[in-house]
DNA sequence: ATGGTTTGTGTAATCGTGTGCACAATGCAT
DNA sequence: ATGCATTGTGCACACGATTACACAAACCAT
């Protein structure tokens, strides 16, 4: 590498300085083109020499394939999708692809945020969020075709998406809590109404129905700990409940505090707490948290199977169902 | 929009559609520039009608600016610099740039991966990672002359660089401790050797020298609460330490945990445990961490001042120094 | 009425690669 | 030696936007 060339080299300076054409530069460093291996060879060592690498923003524009990935996620540091997002990332490096990320948790326009990226040519979207609707998501994409994966199945052929079941789980999970006598349950939402809100609450109600029993209190948080601790104070001291359905891991782990720092009310015995997504803080030793998990590389690798059948431009949507599984921890 | 159109519509077709030329479509886009307001608004009209937006990868091509940023960072769910992610990702939105993230823990090729980041010919790179060395990320980025921008201070005219002083706050937690009655010290560092670990090792180390004292051992883990908890295990009985300097405050946390449930101990009266980061998880309840914390508003604040000068063409490198605080939890 | 400025639009070149087509050179079989 | 398949390379255009330049129209002042 000669040092401190300002400058970017271009394709056809690099054709005058090998003595051969643009073209034969760019199939230098096409895997399979026709090409003789002195040539080659000749041009990726004066490549070298020259600190040449080809530029990826005009061969997007070129192949109509930008190897850019979206990811729409409602917050990095969020450890409910943390995990998920550095699985995935990892596996989009391996092969190739870059990852773009959409934050909307804060974004005030979140559609616009979306649409922005759409211009450049993402050739995936992938939305891990609740917080934007799946239709605005296929209204937006669209026009370039990309796949969608999401949680939220809809009926589109762009749309491929990934369905959770947790029923089964879910209702060991009651089971156990009804026979340790528990008989006031709250469920505590993470987010006023999301898809996947709904569903999860629906899978725990569905085990108490069976049981004659119900859900006593409802609140919503927004999936922080703060929220988690705040709304537990409410639902144990006005609503008398004696065990919490979290959202998520995190709020479960506030409403755990709440109840042990303000109401002197400790797990399991008292009261039973359970958390969902089987984050990895959930089986710390302080936390050691009863959750409804799912296994991230299983739904990782879904992700990634999706995405490799559109890449192959095998026709139409897919799904694919994962099945969720009970942490038995000391909370519950 | 009139729903359906599979393939995104281009420039010169709009212009068709509208009865002008391309060169106008691309002037209804750019904000000032000298076009009627009638045209304008009647094209913006057909554009939304057929979803056309200007094709983000044209555009740098012809713009030799892609509004694209790269973030190295070690991982993405890691706490320690998940809240700084989080801020930067939205300041960057706010401002219409893209981040494309890099996530160097997991990935075996480094430097190739920045490597194929830097064809994308990204705006401006930023360096949270401390597993890569700042005199590759220059080489590699050098030649689109993008500003980077990283904790480590290195003499080079594209290199701009946030400083962080943490001596006085570390002295202030030393002294507490200290006169707590606490003599043995441990230094449990994330990496083996990474510049800024050394940075906050002496920090600590300062302190006590000043007071006639020196770490009595040394351990190494990843950063990770397991790593925390598994070495603070050794320290706690093999070098029978009572007080324990992490590298960061997920560390911190495995540590505490380690001490309570391995050893029987407790914070603060048995033992010292003492973070770094300050993360939001220190202040849970459930932490209540002792730890050196940064201001990550602060801190974000001064990588957007210096993206904004790179972007107003201000030359030569640029650092701001930021000062760390304490966080008094108790721990220590 | 006329010269000069301002305004709005079209033409064409450009950004850096990829690739279909043409063509020369080479290898091989007869 | 000839016909044919194969290999290697260059030319030229396409990808979809931006923008310097040219130029017509409109406006203004004298």
């Amino acid at each position: 590498m000669s040092g401190m060339s300002r400058r970017r080299i271009t394709s056809k300076e690099l054709a005058k300085l090998a003595g051969v054409s643009s073209a034969t530069i760019s199939r230098a460093f096409s895997p399979d083109s026709r090409i003789g291996s002195a040539t080659r060879d000749r041009i990726l060592a004066v490549a070298r020499e020259h600190g040449y690498q080809p530029n990826a923003i005009a061969r997007s524009l070129n192949n109509q394939r930008s190897r850019l990935v979206a990811l729409v996620v409602n917050a990095i540091g969020n450890p409910c999708e943390a995990e998920e997002q550095q699985l995935l990332v990892h596996r989009l490096q391996a092969r190739q692809l870059l990852p773009i990320i959409l934050c909307c948790a804060d974004h005030s326009d979140r559609l616009q945020l979306m649409r922005l990226a759409s211009t450049y040519q993402v050739d995936h979207v992938v939305v891990f969020s609740d917080m934007v609707s799946m239709q605005d998501a296929v209204d937006i994409f669209h026009t370039t075709k990309p796949i969608i994966v999401s949680f939220e199945p809809l009926e589109n052929e762009n749309v491929s998406s990934i369905r959770i079941d947790g029923a089964e789980a879910a209702d060991g999970i009651i089971d156990k809590i009804v026979r340790d006598g528990k008989k006031r349950f709250a469920y505590l939402s993470g987010t006023n109404s999301s898809w996947i809100d709904k569903l999860r609450r629906k899978w725990f109600a569905d085990a108490l129905t069976k049981r004659g029993l119900a859900f006593e209190a409802q609140a919503f948080g927004d999936y922080s700990y703060d929220s988690g601790f705040k709304e537990a104070v409410l639902l144990l001291h006005r609503d008398k409940v004696d065990a919490i359905i979290c959202g998520n891991d995190v709020m479960a782990i506030g409403a755990r505090d709440a109840a042990r720092r303000v109401l002197g009310k400790n797990t399991p015995d008292d009261i039973a707490i359970v958390g969902q997504d089987g984050i990895a803080m959930a089986a710390w030793d302080c936390n050691d948290l009863t959750t409804l998990s799912l296994d991230h590389v299983a739904f990782i690798d879904a992700v990634v199977e999706l995405i490799e059948r559109h890449d192959a431009e095998i026709e139409g949507p897919h799904s694919i169902t994962l099945t969720c599984t009970a942490r038995w921890g000391s909370t519950a």
